[in-house]
RNA sequence: GGGCGAAUAGCUCAGCUGGUUCAGAGCGCCUGCCUUACACGCAGGAGGCCGGGGGUUCGAAUCCCUCUUCGCCCACCA
C-alpha cells in the first residue's frame, strides 16, 4: 500500500532527525575505511584540532568542505577515509591547565613537573574529545575507529622515530642565537608562532658621549630603550661619510656607564634614524649577528619573565631558556653591572619608562618621535615576544625544503587557489631554521641524551640507561619537542608509520588536504616535506585546498576575544545542521572569505533552513504521490513523453554534469547552488506544477480515496519521471546536506532498511537523456505562462478569475511545443480557455514571445486600450533599440569579418527573432489602433 | 619595503577560457495571493554609468596600465 499522502509534517524538523540519522550512520560502520577494499582509495586527513578546542566557525567551515569532498568521492565509490584527531596543542593546552592551577593559587612549579603532566593528562581526558563530538553534530563523517592523538603512544614513536633519523641524518643541530622567547609562556618559539602586528610606538632619540671623536656624544634611535642596558657598541654603515670619524673611537653607554666600541657593519641602513644603531647582541637577532662579525659581549639584561636583571640561567648553554619560577630564581649577583639595584626585577616596559626618564633627567634624550612599527607577538598568548639569546634544537630546513619546492614547480601537487604560488615559493625558497625546543612540560620530551661524566650527547630511541660510551650516568634533556614537529607527521603517523601496516600501504599518500591559508606554512609546508623525506619521496597529498577565513560583517576575523564569534552548535541548535553547512558551502567561492552576521543569525541561516524545509516539501509531495513501485526509467519510452518530461529529464542530466564538474574543481557553491536551482527552480516551480493535472487525472494519487482505490493502471511517466528526479536531486545534494537527503532518500520506493543514501552511489549522466530540442521549446511554455501572469498583475485581475486566451505560434515547433503543454499553461496561468491561431475574443491583452509567437489574453471590460498602446509602445520602442544596436553590430565590416562564424551566426539568429518580435508587436499596436 | 586579493542591486556575494535576452542569486523592499507539498511558501515588480581614469579589441563587468579605498601575507622599519 503506498503510503498515505502528506502523512509527513508539513515543516522539516532538523532535530527529529539529524542524531537518529548520524547515530544510523555509525552503526553500520559506513564511515569506516577498509584497507582490503578493492575500491581505489580517496582520503583526507583531517588538521588536528587542538585537544582543548572547541569547535568554532572557522573549523565548521573547514570540517564541511572535507565532508562534502568526502561524501562526494564515497559515493563515487572511492574507499573514502576521512581521518580524524586531536593535536595535543603544547603551548596552548599548558596555558589552558596553569590557568587552573592558577585558581588553586598555585603555579605549576609547585606541582612540579610529573604531577603538572599528569595534570593535563588528567584534564585531557575528561574534555579531549569534546571537539571530536561536535564534529559529529555538524555531520562529519569521519573515520572515528582511526581518530588519532598526536601523543598517542604509536604517534609519539613515530615522532622520536623521526628526531633521531634526522639527527642521524645531521639536520638536528644545538644553536646558539637569539630566538623568541614569549615571557609569558617562558618559553622559545619559532619565527611563525612569532607574528607580527603593527604598533604604534615611540623613536627615542639617545645621546650616547663619546670620547675622542669629531662630536661630544653621538645620537642613537631605538624604539627600546630599556635595551641599552644591553648594549656592547654602536654601529654605523661604513661609507656613512657622516659618522666616518666616529669609527673605531668608544662610546660611553648611558645609565650602565660603561664604554663601548663604535664599529662599522654594512647592515645598518643609513637613512633611518640618525645613523647610529645600538647594538643589543642578546636581544636583537639583527645586532646578534653585528656582535657575531665584531666579536661583542653579548649580555643578557632581562630574565626569562621579562622583567630586568642578568640571568644565570642562560650561562649553563645546555637548556637556554630553561625557565625557572620567580621564587626559584637565584639571587641577584653582585655581577650584576649593567642593570641597576633601581631596575632589578622591573618589568621591561615599566623599566622602558624609567630609563627614559634618567635618560632625561641626565640630558641624554635628545627627542622622541611617534613612530609605527611591526612588534611580534606570541601567538597563543598574544604577549610581546622578547628576542632573547639562548641555546635550542634547530632543524636545518633547506634540505628538506629543495625537494618539495621542485616537485611543486615539477607539479606533483597543487595548491588551490593558484593564486598561493608566489607566497609559497618564496617561503620555501628563503626557509630558515626551525627552532623545535620549547620550554615546556606538556610534550614529546627531546630524546637527547648527555652523559654527566664523558659528556657525549646523543639522540635515541629508547631511553638509555646509562652511556653507551663509558656507561656513565645519563640525563634528558628537559624541553619539548615543538607541537608542530609531531602534527608535521599527520598524515603518516596516523598511519602507523614506522610500522609498515595495511594502512599505511593503503591510505597514503592521501589526496586533498583542507584548511586554511593560516597553517600554510606552520603545518602545510611542512607536512610536504616530512612526507617527501620520511616516506620515500612520495608527498602526503595531491592537493591543497586553502579555503577562505570566516570574518563578520565588518571583515573581521570572528574571534573570541573580539567577541564576533557564532556558535556551530547554536545555529545546529536553531535551524539544523544542513542549513549551517548550506551556509557556509554556499557562502564560500573558492578560496573567499565567508562573511557571517553574527548579530543576525535569522538573516544568515533562514536561508539554509528554507531551502531544508522546500526540499522536505518537494519530497513529501512526491513521496505522496508514488504507488509502492514507481515505474523506473528504463520502462519508459522517453522520446515520446510529454515535453515537460522531457525537459525535466534533460535537466537533471545537465544538473548532474555540472554539479559533477564543480565539485571536482572544488567549486563546492557552485555545485551547490547548481542542485539548489534544479531542486527548486526546475523541479518544484515548474516540473512539479506541471504535471499536477496529470497526476490528478490518472488515479495515483489517491485523493482522499479508500486505500487501495488505485488500482495499477498504465505505468503512469509522471510518476516515473519524478521519481528519478527526486532520487537523483538526493544524491546530489547529499554532500551539502547530508540529512535531509537521506532522511527523504530512505522514503522512496523500493528502499529497502539496508538502502542508505550516504553510501550510494552518484549519479550518472545518460546522455541519451539530454535533449536540446525540449531544452529550447520548454522555455517557450514557461514563457507564455509568465506573460499572462504578468498582464494579469498588469491589468489586476482578480486572482480567482479565469481568463481566456489564445495564441499563435511562430512556428511549428512552437506549436508542437505549446500545444502538447496545453493543461500546464491552462493550469499555471489559471485560464478557463486556451485557442490557438486567431480566435481573439474582442478587447484584450497582448505579448510577444522570444521566438516571435503571440499571445492574446482577452480582458473584456478590464482593459484600458491607452494603457495597452502604451506598454505595447513601450516594448517595441525597447525592442527597436535592441535591434538598432544589433543592426549596427552586423553592418560593421569589421565584426562580420574578425568575429568567429559562430558568433556572428548567433547574432544574425538573434536579429531574425528580434524581428519577428517587432513585426507581431507592430501588428497587435495596430490593430488595436493605437496612434 | 615586497607580494597577493577585493571593489558589481540597500546588504552578503556569483559572474571560471572577452560576444547586449549575462548585468545575476539569496536576503531586504513594493503589489497581490493561506492556489488541497511548502507563508521557512507562491505569483508579479522596483532597484546597478559592474570603484575612478586610460588602453587593447570589431566588441570589455570580464584582458592590460594607472589611481583611490579596504583586507591579507611576507620582510633583520634599529
Amino acid at each position: 500500500m503506498p503510503q498515505p499522502p502528506f502523512t509527513l509534517p508539513p515543516q522539516y524538523d532538523p532535530r527529529d532527525v539529524e542524531g537518529r540519522l548520524y547515530q544510523g550512520w555509525l552503526e553500520r560502520g559506513v564511515f569506516t575505511a577498509r584497507a582490503d577494499s578493492p575500491r581505489e582509495p580517496y582520503v583526507i586527513v583531517m588538521p588536528p584540532p587542538n585537544i582543548t578546542a572547541i569547535l568554532h566557525t572557522g573549523q565548521g567551515l573547514n570540517n564541511v568542505i572535507q565532508d562534502v569532498l568526502i561524501r562526494f568521492e564515497r559515493m563515487r565509490r572511492r574507499e573514502a577515509l576521512w581521518l580524524p584527531g586531536t593535536d595535543h596543542a603544547g603551548i596552548a593546552t599548558q596555558n589552558v591547565v596553569e590557568r587552573l592551577v592558577a585558581k588553586e593559587g598555585k603555579t605549576r612549579f609547585d606541582l612540579g613537573r610529573e604531577q603538572f603532566v599528569e595534570r593535563v593528562w588528567a584534564f585531557v581526558r575528561e574534555t579531549g574529545s569534546t571537539i571530536l563530538e561536535q564534529l559529529k553534530v555538524i555531520g562529519s563523517s569521519c573515520d572515528w575507529s582511526r581518530t588519532r592523538f598526536t601523543l598517542d603512544p604509536a604517534y609519539s614513536r613515530a615522532v622520536r622515530e623521526v628526531f633521531v633519523q634526522l639527527w642521524e641524518e645531521g639536520l638536528i643541530y644545538r644553536g646558539h642565537r637569539v630566538i623568541h622567547w614569549c615571557p609569558h609562556c617562558l618559553t622559545a618559539l619559532s619565527d611563525e608562532e612569532a607574528v607580527f602586528a603593527d604598533e604604534a610606538g615611540k623613536l627615542y632619540y639617545i645621546r650616547y658621549p663619546v670620547e675622542g671623536g669629531p662630536q661630544p656624544f653621538l645620537t642613537v634611535a631605538t624604539t627600546r630603550p630599556e635595551t641599552i642596558l644591553g648594549d656592547t657598541a654602536v654601529a654605523v654603515h661604513p661609507e656613512d661619510g657622516r659618522h666616518a670619524g666616529f669609527i673605531g673611537k668608544t662610546a660611553r653607554l648611558p645609565i650602565a656607564n660603561l664604554p663601548i666600541p663604535i664599529v662599522a657593519d654594512d647592515t645598518v641602513d643609513p637613512a633611518f634614524g640618525t645613523g647610529f644603531v645600538k647594538v643589543t647582541p642578546a636581544h636583537d637577532a639583527n645586532d646578534f649577528e653585528i656582535g657575531t662579525r665584531h666579536q661583542l659581549e653579548m649580555p643578557l639584561i632581562m630574565r626569562p619573565d621579562g622583567t630586568m636583571g642578568e640571568d644565570g640561567g642562560q650561562a649553563d648553554g645546555r637548556s637556554g631558556g630553561q625557565s625557572r619560577p620567580a621564587t626559584a630564581r637565584p639571587p641577584d649577583r653582585p655581577t650584576a653591572s649593567r642593570v641597576p639595584r633601581e631596575l632589578q626585577g622591573l618589568d621591561r616596559f615599566a623599566a622602558r619608562e624609567k630609563i627614559v626618564q634618567m635618560l632625561e633627567a641626565e640630558g641624554l634624550l635628545e627627542k622622541v618621535e611617534p613612530h609605527t612599527h611591526a612588534v611580534r607577538h606570541c601567538y597563543r598568548c598574544d604577549t610581546v615576544v622578547e628576542p632573547r639569546l639562548s641555546d635550542q634544537w634547530f632543524v636545518k630546513m633547506r634540505p628538506l625544503a629543495e625537494p618539495v619546492l621542485g616537485a611543486y614547480r615539477n607539479a606533483e601537487f597543487r595548491i588551490v587557489p593558484e593564486r598561493w604560488r608566489a607566497t609559497f615559493e618564496n617561503w620555501m625558497g628563503n626557509i630558515r631554521d626551525w627552532n623545535i625546543s620549547r620550554q615546556l612540560w606538556w610534550g614529546h620530551r627531546i630524546p637527547v641524551f648527555t652523559c654527566t661524566q664523558c659528556q657525549h650527547q646523543w639522540a635515541d630511541r629508547e631511553d638509555p640507561a646509562r652511556c653507551p660510551k663509558c656507561g656513565g650516568a645519563v640525563i634528558q634533556d628537559l624541553d619539548v619537542l615543538d607541537t608542530w614537529f609531531s602534527s608535521w607527521l599527520w598524515p603518516f603517523a596516523t598511519l602507523g608509520w614506522p610500522e609498515r601496516t595495511a594502512d599505511l600501504a593503503r591510505f597514503y599518500p592521501g589526496h586533498t588536504l583542507v584548511t586554511a591559508p593560516e597553517i600554510l606554512f606552520f603545518w602545510v609546508a611542512r607536512m610536504l616535506m616530512s612526507g617527501y623525506h620520511f616516506m620515500d619521496r612520495t608527498l602526503p597529498f595531491t592537493t591543497v585546498y586553502l579555503h577562505g577565513t570566516v570574518r563578520d560583517t565588518q571583515h573581521r576575523k570572528m574571534s573570541k576575544s573580539l567577541g564576533n564569534g557564532i556558535d556551530p552548535l547554536d545555529v545546529v541548535r536553531l535551524y539544523g545542521a544542513d542549513a549551517l553547512r548550506w551556509t557556509l558551502i554556499a557562502g564560500s567561492s573558492l578560496g573567499a572569505d565567508v562573511i557571517l552576521d553574527p548579530n543576525d543569525l535569522e538573516t544568515t541561516f533562514a536561508p539554509g533552513r528554507n531551502f531544508a524545509n522546500k526540499l522536505w516539501n518537494i519530497g513529501r509531495f512526491i513521496l505522496a504521490q508514488l504507488p509502492e513501485r514507481a515505474p523506473p526509467l528504463e520502462a519508459l519510452d522517453v522520446p515520446s513523453l510529454p515535453l515537460a518530461d522531457r525537459w525535466i529529464l534533460s535537466r537533471a542530466q545537465a544538473t548532474i554534469r555540472d554539479a559533477t564538474a564543480a565539485f571536482e574543481q572544488f567549486r563546492l557553491d557552485e555545485g551547490a547552488k547548481r542542485c539548489f536551482d534544479f531542486a527548486w527552480k526546475e523541479l518544484a516551480d515548474w516540473y512539479v506544477e506541471a504535471v499536477k493535472p496529470r497526476l490528478a487525472a490518472s488515479g495515483a494519487a489517491p485523493a482522499g480515496g479508500p486505500p487501495g482505490s488505485a488500482a495499477v493502471a498504465a505505468p503512469d511517466a509522471a510518476l516515473g519521471v519524478l521519481a528519478y528526479c527526486l532520487d537523483t536531486v538526493l544524491r546530489l545534494l547529499h554532500p551539502v546536506v547530508p540529512f535531509i537527503t537521506e532522511e527523504l532518500w530512505q522514503k522512496l520506493p523500493g528502499r529497502k532498511p539496508d538502502d542508505l543514501l550516504v553510501v550510494a552511489a552518484w549519479p550518472r549522466a545518460q546522455p541519451d537523456l539530454a535533449d536540446a530540442e525540449a531544452d529550447r521549446q520548454f522555455p517557450l511554455v514557461q514563457e507564455a505562462i509568465s506573460s499572462i501572469r504578468m498582464l494579469r498583475a498588469e491589468y489586476r485581475v482578480p486572482p480567482k478569475a479565469r481568463l481566456q486566451a489564445s495564441v499563435q505560434p511562430r512556428s511549428e515547433p512552437a506549436r508542437q511545443a505549446l500545444a502538447g503543454e496545453r493543461e500546464t499553461i491552462l493550469r499555471l496561468a489559471q485560464l478557463s480557455e486556451l485557442a490557438f491561431d486567431g480566435k481573439r475574443a474582442g478587447v484584450g491583452a497582448h505579448a510577444v514571445l522570444a521566438d516571435g509567437s503571440e499571445v492574446f489574453v482577452a480582458l473584456e471590460g478590464e482593459i484600458d486600450v491607452q494603457q495597452e498602446c502604451r506598454r505595447l509602445a513601450g516594448e517595441l520602442a525597447r525592442l527597436e533599440q535592441q535591434l538598432s544596436g544589433l543592426a549596427a553590430k552586423l553592418t560593421n565590416h569589421n565584426f562580420v569579418a574578425r568575429a568567429p562564424a559562430e558568433v556572428v551566426a548567433k547574432e544574425r539568429e538573434k536579429e531574425r527573432a528580434w524581428r519577428d518580435q517587432r513585426q507581431a508587436l507592430a501588428g497587435k499596436l495596430k490593430s488595436l489602433g493605437c496612434s
